[in-house]
DNA sequence: CATAGCCGCCTTTTT
DNA sequence: GGCGGCTATG
């Protein structure tokens, strides 16, 4: 790397990426430049004669892989390092490493949803109810099991209670029907590598040797799997480099143990520390607040927030009616900076809940500000789009019979509820899987003939599509997408039908970026991956739109305008971390991420009225908001400093019809006193929908209608 | 066997 | 308020 590169960097940030041999922690606050370290680090490390290869780096998610792969590349390091999350990294070194493993390498990946069905199986397997043992409990205890690497055989020895010894069986039930679908599910993939490398030296040993230099990024956020896995493979060299700040960790509920990070000096004694202290990121105002709210937590290393950039804005507090004027007063707003020249790529939402997010779409929609959500799944769990795959996991694992039951009879092809019990009975009797118990139709006596035919017509199109799979993955999923019929079961429907049709052709788009950009493409590695990605990944960070996405999601990202709305109390402390000090303090690094998103702008806001669960409920402000030392003047003001009904954008067009709010009781000329349903603001063809004592609900257009105000 | 409509369930955050 | 699953009906 050229010397004038280094000469970017502060005196710490060099001594982070200049270290090559040897255990490395760099704890850095938001804003330290973390990231460009990482990417200078790999740079680096090649510069100083390591093979790309020789590395691999550990991302929280897959956006920021590819962000890290780019950045890297643009300062000059040539490509071939590895650069993933854990769970991708894990997905390629099982399959990879099968046999030693103990997996099949044509494994499908289930989410959450198939998860959600197996544990449903399983606990109706052991005979128990699922009202008392909810499969989403259940789910969420084996997760934590799996997290801490504790297998189904070691739970059930160190079960000792009723409720652990019932846990362990449906545990055990659960492993059973992932093996008989040949399925993992997210924790399997750190699991079973966890256990790859602890019981098979002679992996770990060609693995720590392919991989000389680990990088970790997040590591506050690791769970006890992801510690062993990093630990285990280092143990021939110790070269690991680990990155973070535990006043970052939000992922504890998914298992993530903070103590991987405060403990990094005892694991690897002679590492080499080095903070990152100062924000290059936010004006001082704006990291004042952050300091001052994380002070309030406890169990934490006392750590000062330097600004390097100048006092700038006030943080701005704002208390709203309810969640429909917040949205709509983050909307104006938004407006404002926009008119200013502001671009609409650097403001964004952040909100506790996803479904916060509806309030605020309403009102982009209305005043037509471009926008994206940023959501976990979205995307790959429409019923389309999961249909598609579907067709992919049985030609790759016809095991799979979550699969394979989800595309039997989609689209409707009159294989009913009937026919398939009678192919799975057939199938437990002789210890066969349904497919091939349907691939032996013919032979399935309790089956009519017409039965047998429907199966056998099945069963050969899907091994004609067999015959394809070694071909790239976009034009496997046309075929299958237009010869399945699924294609043509779309084309006849209506505007959602259309949407669907939209999908997939996006779906094919990605496939063939995937085509086009894979290490090693296949459909079984695009199945693998894909089953990991979220909608972060597809967050187009390029597009003018704003951004609205959970504080979660916003992790490692910043902004120049950042708000954050429903600082409420039981919204943000939400109400289920109220019993527990440590899930308390969680909630509030999570704001903190939030807050230390922010370059410029930073407005936070509440509502005193909101609608939770279809019920208007008055609200109390979040303690939070006292803890970021501003004045209380300014906290709890009782009118909007910035916004007002009345100075809406359409007052600029001249015409002054009436405005109307959600809520509002109204009386009319002939169908009398009725309450506002929805008040759709054009100017002056503004649309009041409402709903009348009499019980009929009208639309009507404002300029005709002479609604008066009770 | 397919479809529509209804009921009752859950609802924090996500790789 | 949304979704999955169940039932009743064609």
């Amino acid at each position: 790397m050229q010397h004038a590169l280094y000469d970017q960097l502060t005196a710490s940030q060099r001594e982070a990426v200049l270290h090559i041999e040897g255990p490395l922690l760099v704890l850095a606050g938001p804003g330290s430049g973390k990231t460009r370290v990482i990417t200078y680090r790999i740079a680096a490390l090649i510069d100083a004669g390591v093979r790309p290869d020789n590395i691999c780096a550990i991302t929280f998610t897959n956006k920021a892989a590819t962000e890290m792969r780019q950045r890297a590349v643009a300062l000059g390091a040539s490509a071939g390092a590895h650069i993933s999350t854990f769970h991708s990294l894990c997905v390629r070194i099982l399959r990879r490493y099968a046999e030693q493993a103990g997996v099949r390498a044509s494994f499908s990946v289930y989410d959450e949803s198939d998860q959600a069905r197996c544990m449903k199986q399983a606990v109706k397997d052991c005979g128990l109810d699922t009202t008392n043992f909810s499969p989403a409990r259940m789910l969420e205890a084996v997760s934590a099991l799996k997290n801490n690497v504790i297998d189904a055989q070691s739970f059930t020895q160190q079960a000792d209670d009723f409720f652990s010894r019932t846990l362990a069986r449906i545990y055990l039930r659960y492993e059973q029907i992932l093996a008989e679908r040949n399925g993992l599910d997210f924790d399997d993939l750190l699991l079973k590598t966890a256990f790859l490398l602890r019981d098979r030296s002679d992996v770990r040993i060609e693995l720590a040797n392919r991989f000389r230099f680990l990088l970790i990024d997040e590591y506050q956020d690791t769970n006890h799997a992801q510690y062993r896995i990093a630990r285990d493979l280092v143990s021939e060299h110790n070269n690991i480099c680990a990155t973070g700040d535990p006043d970052q960790s939000i992922y504890r509920w998914r298992g993530a143990d903070i103590r991987n990070i405060l403990a990094f000096e005892k694991d690897w004694p002679d590492a080499v520390v080095v903070k990152l202290e100062e924000n290059f990121r936010s004006t001082a105002r704006i990291l004042e607040a952050a300091d001052s709210l994380i002070a309030f937590n406890q169990s934490r290393k006392q750590k000062r927030l330097l600004p390097t950039r100048p006092a700038g804005k006030d943080v701005d507090v704002t208390v709203f009616e309810d969640e429909a004027e917040e949205a709509h007063g983050v909307a104006h707003r938004i407006k404002e900076l926009a008119d200013a020249g502001q671009s609409l790529r650097e403001a964004a939402v952040f909100y506790r809940v996803n479904a916060m997010s509806r309030a605020v779409e309403e009102a982009f929609i209305r005043s037509k500000i471009p926008y994206q959500v940023v959501r976990g799944v979205e995307f790959y769990n429409r019923k389309e789009i999961r249909d598609v795959l579907a067709y992919l996991k049985v030609l790759v694992n016809p095991r799979d019979e979550l699969a394979l039951m989800r595309i039997i009879n989609t689209p409707a092809r009159g294989i009913g509820k009937t026919t398939i019990d009678r192919a799975r009975a057939y199938a437990a009797a002789n210890g066969i899987t349904l497919y091939e118990a349907c691939t032996r139709a013919g032979n399935i006596d309790a089956l009519p003939k017409a039965g047998q035919a429907k199966l056998t017509v099945f069963v050969k199109m899907i091994e004609q599509f067999k015959a394809h799979v070694g071909e790239k993955v976009a034009p496997v999923i046309e075929r299958v997408f237009v010869e399945s019929g699924l294609e043509k079961s779309l084309e006849l429907g209506g505007l959602r039908d259309q949407a669907a049709l939209e999908n997939v052709e996006e779906l094919m788009n990605a496939a063939a970026q995937y085509d086009a950009e894979a290490e090693e493409p296949s459909l079984l590695d695009y199945l693998q991956q894909v089953a990991l990605f979220s909608d972060v990944d597809s967050y187009d960070t390029s597009a003018e739109r704003v951004a609205l996405m959970t504080l979660h999601a916003a992790k490692g990202l910043e902004f120049d305008n950042v708000f954050i709305i429903g600082l409420e109390d039981g919204l943000l402390p939400h109400e289920r971390s109220y019993d527990d000090r440590d899930q308390m303090e969680e909630e509030r690094r999570l704001l903190f991420v939030g807050i230390t998103r922010a370059r410029t702008g930073l407005n936070l806001s509440w509502a005193r009225y909101r609608t939770v669960r279809g019920q208007m409920l008055r609200t109390i402000h979040s303690q939070f908001l006292e803890e970021l030392g501003i004045e209380p003047a300014r906290l709890d003001t009782e009118q909007q400093a910035w916004y007002s009904p009345d100075d809406d954008d359409n007052a600029r067009t001249g015409a002054h019809p009436p405005k109307f709010v959600t809520g509002q009781k109204v009386r009319h000329e002939c169908f009398g006193p009725g309450k506002v349903e929805e008040f759709i603001d054009m100017g002056e063809n503004s649309v009041v929908v409402v709903k009348f004592n009499t019980g009929q609900t009208k639309s009507l257009l404002v300029k005709y209608a002479d609604l008066s105000e009770i």
